[in-house]
RNA sequence: UCCUCGGUAGCUCAAUUGGCAGAGCGGCCGGCUGUUAACCGGUUGGUUGUAGGUUCGAGUCCUACCCGAGGAGCCA
């Protein structure tokens, strides 16, 4: 009884004959000869089946299987550099061939389909290699974050999904009834991280969250995660310091952990191998004379659109630090530079290639007096600010912290056109489906 | 919300000035013992997004609407 294996550890398996448990990915017929490309889930392997080394029966079922149908294969693991595959390199000297279901019409085939056919059937575009390699990189940042974290003194403290009001007051959020009352998805666990620091001195949070606003672009869905590092004691060196480690970090597992796939990617990976400390830092200031130098004009004062955004990643090989922006541009709980109130301790990190900003953050203002001004200027209704303003009452300390969005990382990494290919099933403007 | 582009076979697309709606892929049948999105021969396949309008004649022109894509703003 041959033992069944996973395709991606077929390389310790070479002369012993094995079964393994999946899909027929493609099928070559050449007559006599079939070739199955199978998948399970770790890897993709060529099965190859000659008509004389197999009973009819076999022979007959290798040659009626249809793409996408699930199949158990058994035969013998043989080393050839013919073998294409994920890892590639080995190949199935097919013995038996088992169909456990066969597929009839998929509709997706390995030839070309456009983004409107792939988008309503993504609960079969997830079969895809390209897809599958997408999605394990996107595992592979999820577990470097925990790791990097978990590793480094960060507390994982989970913050609430419904909330009775808006974290940062610029975004539309999605509401909904919370027994009679407004209550709305989160679009930050911050505030609460903030809360959460002056028990567990060093935090994260890590989950989903939720932007109504109706952007429609390569880089935004309404649903996506961020993992928000906040850190006691803090300021905004400390907070670019353990940004430029976090990040190499993620960058470095995955390309080590997830080379495979980044290969069926066809990433270049010459600038992420750079990515590791330190980071470029450049104050706003300079980043308006770069800009204004390159011909992409901006005044000062004004936020940073996407093509500036892209001019200044790409204007470093590294990620690079913007910090000290407009205090206007800024959300409200921002701290002042002092002597210099018009500059807010905040700091963007941009991706190189064009892949814009990844992460902000910034010292949040420890003063009561200042954070109680803010509310007041920015409209919010203070008393569902009450408890956040407690938090400078009561033992106040300078801390910073920081959002890294988990899908623009993926995007940068897997070196992608588009968000919506980096989690499982998007939830995009006006797209709810599958 | 605004701007731009698009909707033709299961898929990706073509159709000249308004004049017979086509090709490749997929599927099906046949051939092939090394294919890598195989190849070769045959075959199947259409309410041209919807509703009106102009015209001898509309995929093509006009009006409205629906749907999609890209971008802007905003952001991660």
């Amino acid at each position: 009884m041959a033992e069944h294996i996973y395709i991606e550890d077929i390389a310790h398996w070479e002369g012993q004959e094995v079964t393994i448990k999946g899909w027929l990915y493609n099928k070559t017929d050449k007559g006599r000869l079939q070739f199955l490309l199978v998948r399970d889930g770790t890897g993709l392997v060529q099965g190859v089946v000659f008509q004389k080394e197999v009973s009819p029966e076999v022979f007959e079922a290798a040659r009626g299987v249809t793409q996408e149908s699930s199949l158990i294969v058994t035969g013998t693991v043989r080393a050839d550099k013919r073998a294409p595959g994920i890892p590639g390199g080995y190949e199935l000297s097919v013995r038996n061939v088992e169909i456990v279901q066969l597929a009839e019409d998929y509709p997706i085939t390995p030839k070309e389909h456009g983004v409107d056919f792939l988008m309503d059937r993504r609960h079969l575009w997830l079969r895809s290699s390209r897809q599958w390699a997408i999605l394990r990189v996107r595992a592979e940042v999820i577990r470097a974050i925990r790791d990097w974290l978990d590793n480094n003194g960060f507390l994982n403290v989970d913050t609430p999904i419904l909330t009775p009001s808006a974290c940062e007051d610029t975004t539309t959020l999605f509401a909904t009834d919370y027994f009679g009352e407004p209550a709305y998805l989160t679009q930050s666990g911050q505030l609460y991280n903030e809360a959460n620091i002056m028990s567990f001195g060093r935090v994260y949070c890590f989950g989903p969250t939720f932007r109504a606003e109706k952007s429609k672009t390569r880089r935004h869905m309404m649903e996506f995660w961020m993992v928000e590092p906040e850190m006691a004691y803090a300021d905004l060196d400390e907070c670019m310091r353990v940004q430029e480690e976090f990040v190499s970090y993620i960058v470095q597992t995955t390309l080590k952990n997830r080379a495979h796939e980044l290969k069926v990617l066809e990433r270049d990976t010459t600038l992420l191998e750079k990515v590791m400390p330190p980071f470029p830092r450049i104050s706003y200031d300079e980043a308006v004379e770069i800009l204004n130098e390159k011909g992409v004009p901006i005044e000062w004062g004004d936020d940073f659109g996407a093509p500036h955004e892209v001019a200044i990643g790409n204007h470093f090989e590294k990620p690079v630090f913007v910090h000290h922006y407009p205090t206007q541009c800024k959300a409200f709980y921002m701290e002042e530079e002092p002597g210099r109130p018009e500059v807010s301790k905040s700091v963007d990190l941009l991706a190189p290639e064009g892949y814009g900003e990844i992460i902000g953050g910034g010292q949040r203002t420890a003063s009561y007096e200042l954070l109680e001004r803010r509310i007041e200027e920015h409209n919010l209704p203070r008393a569902a600010y009450e408890w956040y303003l407690d938090l400078r009452k009561y033992g106040s300390v300078p801390h910073s912290g920081f959002g890294l969005g988990v899908e623009r990382t993926i995007m940068w990494i897997c070196g992608i056109h588009h968000i919506r290919e980096t989690i499982p099933f998007p939830r995009l403007l006006g797209r709810m489906y599958p």
